[in-house]
DNA sequence: CCCGGGTGTCAAGAACGGGTCAAGACCGTT
DNA sequence: AACGGTCTTGACCCGTTCTTGACACCCGGG
């Protein structure tokens, strides 16, 4: 739970606590990240009205590596704020004040929806390292720069180990709605990923294609 | 889309046609049911005031087969309501009048989560093991390559573990409707997955043929 | 015994999708 | 205005996959 407001936020836990939750508190942004990468949290509850970051700049250093729920908790209830914080990769977004009932009912529906995956920041392989909250590849020991569209093509593959990963859905993802068709790209892409990363880009043994469907990062 | 209200469903049908997404329209439940059954929808968008059953009937009705999100649009703001119709299955509430910027935000939040499945998405036998969110089939330990052609029909038979699938129902769910009678492909490519996956691709012992009627998966 | 519907099997050409390279378009910066 | 990096687009070759036709088979009924 990330909120400014100390009354609020023992409220909350309370609430949460009687409701059998475990709850980790933070009162302003950079607390808020340090003690997400600590705990690894199923769920993250986050007010947008923070003292030293704003809220959505604290969603996007969430989001490269957690993927769980983020419920965003704000007063304001203009739509352009909530267009935004859903876009940013928010799982709902609730105004205040608002129904106790009705957000212990959202987090039981984006709760539901599993808390698959145990969240990686890093990703690790024998050749290369994909730091997701750095944003940054190691190969070997040496650091490789991507171009913006290079990044979102793996760390999209890199977020799915071993799963397959659609090629509409990559290109969405990426490049964006309209572009679901153009295969071409991930084709030009998945090549200079390869050159990059893999130790024998003619014959991949992290970037697979499967031909007619997608692609799959194998860890 | 399910809403009772033309006006309303012409506008929505419009700006999501805009956005680039496929939609089918229901303006009462029974036939919301019908039509989500037969066309299988990534997301179904449910008014909660329909002219037959109630909302929550209809997912009810959705819920036990539907695995996709189910955005339910209502006219009450009353947070019971709220309450109930998210436990009941739903993965987000929109009060009317709603902006279509959030709605179409709201949209992408869920679709962005996926279709996660509840149930056990892998499926088991003695001799292979079938994925369906890694979309991957193992052969004892050694992973098997399939065709887009075969995998759909595989999935399409494994979904369904021990009951029959009628060829119309295969034919159409992998190839589309105008292929409905083409019962040569079916003998095509069984036979190919016969001969990766079955211990004995002449006597099968997992991918049962039913003359003149269809195939079953027995596990 | 033959016949016909439905099936299994094989193979070949056509169609498709993918890898690769490079030139041009585009963008922000200097 | 020139530059560097990045993204888009086009062209080519190649392997795979889909489609289609041919033929053998099984099994019941005439």
């Amino acid at each position: 739970m990330v909120d400014d407001d100390a009354q609020l936020l023992r409220a909350l836990r309370i609430t949460l606590r009687a409701a059998q939750y475990e709850v980790v508190t933070a009162t302003d942004g950079r607390s808020a990240l340090r003690e997400a990468a600590d705990t690894h949290p199923d769920v993250v509850v986050l007010d947008l009205g923070l003292p030293d970051l704003d809220g959505t700049e604290v969603l996007a250093g969430l989001r490269p590596w957690f993927t769980g729920p983020v419920l965003v908790l704000s007063a304001r209830a203009d739509s352009q704020d909530k267009v935004g914080a859903l876009d940013a990769g928010a799982d709902d977004y609730v105004t205040k004040p608002f129904d106790m009932a009705e957000l212990l009912a959202r987090l039981r529906a984006v709760l539901r929806r599993g808390a698959s995956e145990p969240d990686e920041p890093v990703v690790r392989t024998e050749h290369f390292t994909v730091d997701l909250v750095a944003r940054q590849v190691t190969v070997g020991d040496t650091v490789v720069r991507l171009t913006p569209t290079e990044w979102g093509l793996l760390s999209e593959l890199v977020r799915a180990p071993g799963r397959l990963v659609g090629q509409r859905q990559l290109l969405q993802a990426v490049w964006g709605p309209a572009y679901a068709t153009e295969t071409h790209y991930l084709r030009v892409y998945l090549n200079q990923l390869r050159r990059k990363l893999e130790p024998d880009p003619a014959h991949p043994r992290y970037l697979h294609t499967e031909p007619g469907m997608g692609y799959r990062f194998t860890p």
